[in-house]
RNA sequence: GCCCGGGUGGCGGAACCGGUAGACGCUACGGACUUAAAAUCCGUUGUCCGAAAGGACGUGUGGGUUCGAGUCCCACCCCGGGCACCA
C-alpha cells in the first residue's frame, strides 16, 4: 500500500527534464516549426532583434527571445502561419577582442561560440525555423551586401569623403567612442585625438523626409520610438545665408529664426573652418586654441558636456541688413561636420548663444517680444518663443512667420540666400577601420578612382586565419588581400582595406530569412510572402540607430526593386533591460545569473515563467532568485492540480442550466480568465497580468472540492482552459498536461480556446458607494438597475446617511456598473 | 547638455478610457502536518489611532483642474536608455 502510494507520487511529482524533454522532441520529430510558403494561409512573421553570438546567454536574450515566442505561439494557435527564425549578427569588436587577448582568431571564436548559444537556445524550447538560421560573418550572406553597395555606388547612394575619427596616436589606431575613458585610450592611456580621414557614406539624408512620413503610417510602434525617430531625423525649415567676410570671404550660415537676425552680435566657426586656419596663420594664440580643439572626443554627449571654449578671430563678417561689423569667433562646440561649420549667434533668444555671450561678455540684444506682452529681460535669460518683433527696422511689429517670409524674399531677391530645409540626420558613415567585418567592395586605381568590384567578383571574401594584434587591420599586412587589378582599366591597383559598420548586416538580415537559401540574388519572390515583419521585438537601446537603418534599407531594396514593402516592421516591442540589485546585469558589475545554471535547476519553463510574471516587457525587469523559486512552487501546483483533476476518464458534459452557484462561478472564472489573457498575450502584450489571471483561476478550482459529476466536468473546463492560455509561456509542462487531461492533439497544434458569452453573464454587481468622493460603502443590486433606482438605495443607504447626516445633498453622481458618489 | 522613458507596501508589480489604490507573486510572521528538517497546506501582512466597530493618512516633491486624480495640467527632484565607431 505504502509501496503503491509512494509509486503514485514519484509518477505525479514534476520533473522538469524529463517533461521537457518530451516536449522538444516532438517539436523536432514534427518539424513543427519548420515553414515554407503557403499562399493559402494567414502568414505571420515573427522577429526578434538578432544577437551578437557573445559565447554566453544571458538573461537579457532569455526575456527578449522568450517574449517573441510567446507571441510566436500565441498567433499560431489563432491559426496563422507563423515563421520564427534565427541568426548571429557575427561580426563585431568583441571577436577581434578576444583575439587580442587569447591569440585565437576571431572567426574560430565567433563560430565556437553560435555553437554553444545555439544549443542554449534550443534547450529554452523556442519554436524557430533552424533551416534559416543566418551568420553574418558568412561570405555567403555578405556578397549580398557588397552587392547592394555597389548597385549603391551606381546610382550615386554612397559616396567618399572625410570624416573624423578617434585617434589613437600610441596605438596608432582608431578607437570606438566605447574605447575612449575620460578623454583617453583604453589600452594606451594616451590623450586621444580627432583626426579626419577618408570615408564612405550612404545617403541616409535622401531618404530624409520619407523616413519621416512613414512614421505616420507606423501605428504598431511605440510612440516614444517614434518620437525619438522624429526628434533624431530633426527636420527644421529655415533659410540659408552668406555673410560677408571683410576682405572678400564669405561665410555661409543656416537659420531656423531669421525673425531674429537683428539680434546677432557675434558669430562663430568651428575650429577646422577655413577662416579660422586663415586666421590661425597669423597669431600663434589661434594657432594653439585650434590645436587644443583637436584633443576632443568626436561623441555628441562629450561635446554638449564639455566647458564651451571660443576666442575671437580679429576678424569680423557684415551684417547683411545694417551692414554694421559682427565680430567672429572659433568655438570648440561648433561642428565642421554639421551644416556649413559656422553659426550666426542671437544671445537674446537661444540658449547656447546666451551662456557663450554672458562668460565672453559679447552684447545681449532683445529683438523678440513675447505675444503676451509679459515683460522680459534678456540679460537676464534668453527668451526663445515664438514673440513679436521689435528693435529691427523694416521687421517689427512682425509675427515669426511673418518676419520669416520678409527676411527670406529679400535675400532671395539679393541672391544672398534661399529658404530651405535642414536636417539634423547626418549621412551615414559606413566605413570602419577594423578587421573583423564586411569588407567593402571597392578598388582604388590611380588611374580610375573608386571602382566597385564587379558582380561576377563577389564576394571579397574576409581571410579567417589572421593574427590580431590591435594595432591596425591584419588586412593592411596582407598583400594577397588588398593588391588587385583595377577593374576597368586592368592595371595593378589597391583593395579598400577597411569594413562596414556591423549595423550594415543588421540593416537587411530580416528580408534574407524569407530568401535564406538563395544563392543567385540577394532576395527572391519568397520575401513578398513574408515581408513585412509583422511583429518585431527587441531592446529599446536600438530605438534610432537599427531601426532607422533597418528602416533606411528597406527602401533601398525597395527601390532597386526587390521588394514591395516600404516599412520593414508592422508592429515592434521594446523589452527592458535585466536589473540585479537596480543595476544592469554585465560582466563589470559581477552580478550577472547564468540562465544555463538555473535551466538546469528549474527546467526552461520556470526560468521562461519567471521573466515573463515579474514585470511587462516594455519595463526594466529586477531580478530576484525568490521569484524564480516562486514560478517553480506554482508550476508544481499547477501540476497536481492538473493530475488531481485528471482521474476520471469520462466527464459529464456541462448542464449550465443546471450548475450550483459556486460551479456557476468558477465557469464564469474560466471565460472571463479566457478573455483576459487572450486580450493580455494577443493585444496588451502584458504577460504578467496573463500569468497572474491564470493563478487566480487555478486557486478557484482548487476552491471547488465537490466531487459531483457537474463539479468535476466544470472544473475540467478550467483546467482545459489554463493549459492551452499558459502554453505560449510555458509550452514543455503544458505539452504534457495537455496529455495528461485526455487530449491526443498537442496544444501548439490546439485552436486558442474561446470565451462562451453565455457564462459570463451576471445577475447581481457590486456597487460602491460614495460621499464626497471617499468610500463609505458598498452594495449589491441587479445587473440591470435602472439610474435613479440605484441613486434611490444608494441614499437610503446607512453608512451613506451616517455621512450625509442632515447636510444638504448638492449632487448625486450615479456610474453606471460602478459606483454612486454623493456630494455633499 | 539635448531627445525618450520611469518613480505605487518590506520586494517585483496590479489598477487598460478620470471612478473601490495595492490584483497576482515574493518575503516575513503565526498555525497545521512531521521524531525532525525540507516540501506542502491554512491564516496574517501599506502606515498610524482603536479592544473592536470604525476612522485618519497614503502612489517621488510642491501647486492646480475635477463631485472624484496613481491616472490630466504646471513647476521641480531623482533614476534609466539613446546621442551617430558597443551591439
Amino acid at each position: 500500500m505504502q509501496c503503491a502510494d509512494e509509486a503514485r507520487r514519484m509518477d505525479e511529482s514534476y520533473k522538469p527534464e524529463s517533461v521537457e524533454l518530451e516536449a522538444r522532441e516532438f517539436w523536432q520529430e514534427n518539424h513543427t516549426f519548420e515553414v515554407d510558403e503557403d499562399p493559402g494561409k494567414d502568414q505571420f512573421y515573427c522577429l526578434t532583434m538578432f544577437p551578437y553570438p557573445s559565447g554566453h546567454l544571458h538573461m537579457g536574450h532569455v526575456r527578449v527571445f522568450t517574449i517573441s515566442d510567446v507571441i510566436a505561439r500565441y498567433q499560431r494557435m489563432q491559426g496563422r502561419h507563423v515563421l520564427q527564425p534565427m541568426g548571429w549578427d557575427a561580426f563585431g569588436m568583441p571577436a577581434e577582442n578576444a583575439a587580442i587577448k587569447r591569440g585565437v582568431p576571431p572567426a574560430a571564436w565567433t563560430y565556437r561560440n553560435i555553437e554553444d548559444m545555439r544549443g542554449q537556445f534550443q534547450r529554452l524550447g523556442y519554436g524557430y525555423d533552424w533551416r534559416r538560421e543566418i551568420t553574418t560573418c558568412r561570405p555567403e550572406y555578405y556578397r549580398w551586401e557588397q552587392w547592394l553597395f555597389t548597385k549603391l555606388f551606381e546610382k550615386g547612394l554612397v559616396y567618399r569623403k572625410n570624416s573624423v575619427v578617434n585617434w589613437d596616436p600610441v596605438d596608432q589606431t582608431v578607437l570606438a567612442n566605447e574605447q575612449v575613458i575620460d578623454g583617453r585610450g583604453w589600452r594606451s592611456d594616451a590623450l586621444v585625438e580627432r583626426r579626419e580621414i577618408p570615408q564612405w557614406f550612404m545617403k541616409i539624408t535622401a531618404y530624409a523626409d520619407e523616413l519621416l512620413a512613414g512614421l505616420d503610417t507606423l501605428d504598431g510602434w511605440p510612440e516614444s520610438v517614434k518620437s525619438m525617430q522624429r526628434n533624431w531625423i530633426g527636420r527644421s525649415e529655415g533659410i540659408e545665408l552668406r555673410f560677408d567676410v571683410a576682405d572678400g570671404d564669405a561665410l555661409g550660415v543656416f537659420t531656423t529664426r531669421p525673425d531674429t537676425l537683428m539680434g546677432v552680435t557675434y558669430m562663430a566657426v568651428a575650429a577646422e573652418h577655413p577662416l579660422a586656419e586663415k586666421a590661425a596663420a597669423g597669431d600663434p594664440a589661434i594657432a594653439r586654441f585650434l590645436q587644443e580643439c583637436k584633443t576632443m572626443q568626436a561623441a555628441e554627449a562629450a561635446m554638449e558636456t564639455m566647458e564651451k571654449k571660443g576666442m575671437p578671430l580679429g576678424m569680423s563678417a557684415i551684417h547683411p541688413i545694417t551692414g554694421d561689423a559682427v565680430p567672429l569667433w572659433v568655438a570648440n562646440f561648433v561642428l565642421m561636420s554639421y551644416g556649413t561649420g559656422a553659426v550666426m549667434a542671437v544671445p537674446g533668444h537661444d540658449h547656447r548663444d546666451w551662456e557663450f555671450a554672458s562668460k565672453h561678455g559679447l552684447p545681449i540684444v532683445q529683438v523678440i517680444e513675447p505675444l503676451d506682452g509679459a515683460s522680459i529681460d534678456v540679460r537676464e535669460a534668453a527668451f526663445v518663443e515664438h514673440g513679436r518683433v521689435i528693435n529691427s527696422g523694416f521687421i517689427d511689429g512682425m509675427t515669426f512667420a511673418e518676419a520669416f517670409a520678409a527676411i527670406a524674399s529679400r535675400f532671395e531677391e539679393q541672391g544672398r540666400g534661399r529658404r530651405t530645409v535642414n536636417y539634423r540626420l547626418r549621412d551615414w558613415g559606413v566605413s570602419r577601420q577594423r578587421y573583423w567585418g564586411t569588407p567593402i567592395p571597392i578598388i582604388y586605381c590611380d588611374k580610375c578612382g573608386a571602382v566597385p568590384v564587379p558582380e561576377d567578383e563577389l564576394p571579397v571574401v574576409l581571410p579567417e586565419d589572421v593574427k590580431v594584434t590591435g594595432v591596425g587591420s591584419p588586412l593592411k599586412d596582407m598583400p594577397e588581400f588588398y593588391e588587385a587589378d583595377c577593374p576597368t582599366c586592368g592595371q595593378a591597383a589597391h583593395r579598400e582595406t577597411d569594413t562596414f559598420d556591423t549595423f550594415v548586416e543588421s540593416s537587411w538580415y530580416f528580408s534574407r530569412y524569407a530568401s535564406y537559401d538563395c544563392n543567385t540574388a540577394m532576395l527572391d519572390e519568397r520575401e513578398n510572402y513574408w515581408m513585412p515583419v509583422d511583429q518585431y521585438t527587441g531592446g529599446v537601446e536600438h530605438a534610432i540607430l537599427h531601426l532607422l537603418y533597418a528602416r533606411f534599407f528597406q527602401r533601398l531594396m525597395r527601390d532597386l526593386g526587390l521588394s514591395s514593402a516600404d516599412e520593414p516592421f508592422t508592429n515592434l516591442l521594446t523589452q527592458g533591460m535585466v536589473l540585479k540589485d537596480g543595476a544592469k546585469m554585465s560582466k563589470n558589475k559581477g552580478n550577472t545569473v547564468d540562465p544555463q545554471a538555473l535551466i538546469e535547476k528549474y527546467g526552461a519553463d520556470t526560468v521562461r515563467l519567471f521573466m515573463m510574471f515579474a514585470a511587462p516587457p516594455e519595463q526594466a525587469l529586477e531580478w530576484s532568485d525568490d521569484g524564480v523559486q516562486g514560478a517553480f512552487r506554482f508550476l508544481r501546483r499547477f501540476w497536481s492540480a492538473v493530475h488531481a483533476n485528471a482521474g476520471t476518464k469520462s466527464v459529464a458534459a456541462i448542464d449550465t442550466a443546471n450548475l450550483n452557484d459556486a460551479e456557476r462561478e468558477l465557469r464564469r472564472k474560466t471565460h472571463q480568465t479566457i478573455e483576459k489573457v487572450s486580450d493580455d498575450i494577443g493585444r496588451r502584450y502584458t504577460f504578467n497580468t496573463a500569468i497572474a489571471a491564470c493563478m487566480e483561476l487555478i486557486n478557484a478550482v482548487n476552491k471547488l472540492p465537490d466531487v459531483s459529476a457537474q463539479s468535476v466536468a466544470v472544473r475540467r473546463e478550467a483546467l482545459d482552459a489554463v493549459v492551452l492560455l499558459l502554453s505560449p509561456i510555458v509550452p514543455h509542462i503544458c505539452h504534457k498536461l495537455w496529455q495528461v487531461l485526455g487530449h491526443s492533439s498537442a496544444p501548439v497544434n490546439a485552436p486558442w480556446p474561446a470565451v462562451d458569452e453565455s457564462a459570463l453573464q451576471q445577475d447581481s454587481i457590486e456597487i460602491v458607494l460614495q460621499v464626497n468622493g471617499k468610500l463609505r460603502g458598498r452594495l449589491s443590486v441587479p445587473a440591470d438597475i435602472s439610474r435613479d433606482a440605484l441613486s434611490a438605495l444608494a441614499l437610503a443607504d446607512e453608512n451613506v446617511d451616517r455621512f450625509v447626516a442632515g447636510k444638504e445633498v448638492r449632487k448625486v453622481i450615479v456610474v453606471p456598473g460602478r459606483l454612486v458618489n454623493v456630494v455633499v
